[in-house]
DNA sequence: GCCAACGTTGGC
DNA sequence: GCCAACGTTGGC
């Protein structure tokens, strides 16, 4: 069992949209970064955990907690034309993005800034306070998992 | 809105 | 295969 941290702009898609969906699960569709592809593709397993992210805004930080349910496939928004996500590249016989689906599991009852997660020395080897990570979704590892679960 | 830090593209 | 130009991300 891995964990993860996925980000989102809460603007365009945050935790309460993912809370309101039906079954409150949907699927992560868009990534079109290779590093994060193959991670989808071939890391990410149902039963993992992930934080969920909120980006470019005013705090950033982890909102709460959804659950892979289920592991990589290919990403169809990349085959419809109508979609901003599209990618003539992408050929539905050898798909070049894979999501996943994930479900809310539970949102934080305290907003954990990435000021905080910055300033506390349990976190300081989190990738996301790393100068110029950009990638959407990184690895997080038990002990900063356990760290953050106890913050919040 | 700025801009550093990337990743991608494409000419050569 | 190099690398300049361009596009994107995301904190500030």
């Amino acid at each position: 069992m891995n964990y993860w941290l996925m980000k989102s702009e809460p603007d365009v898609y945050g935790i309460d949209h993912l809370m309101r969906e039906s079954n409150k699960t949907d699927h992560w569709d868009g990534v079109r970064n290779y590093q994060v592809r193959n991670m989808m593709r071939d890391e990410m397993k149902k039963g993992d955990l992930a934080f969920f992210y909120h980006s470019n805004c005013k705090p950033p930080g982890i909102a709460g907690i959804v659950e892979i349910v289920r592991a990589g496939y290919p990403d169809f928004t990349a085959f419809d034309p109508e979609s901003k996500y599209y990618d003539p590249k992408s050929d539905p016989d050898n798909p070049r993005w894979f999501m996943v689906d994930v479900k809310f599991n539970k949102k934080f009852k305290r907003f954990i800034s990435l000021d905080e997660i910055r300033q506390h020395p349990q976190l300081r080897e989190m990738l996301i306070v790393r100068k110029g990570n950009r990638l959407s979704i990184t690895p997080v590892s038990k002990h900063e998992w356990d760290t953050i679960l106890e913050l919040s």
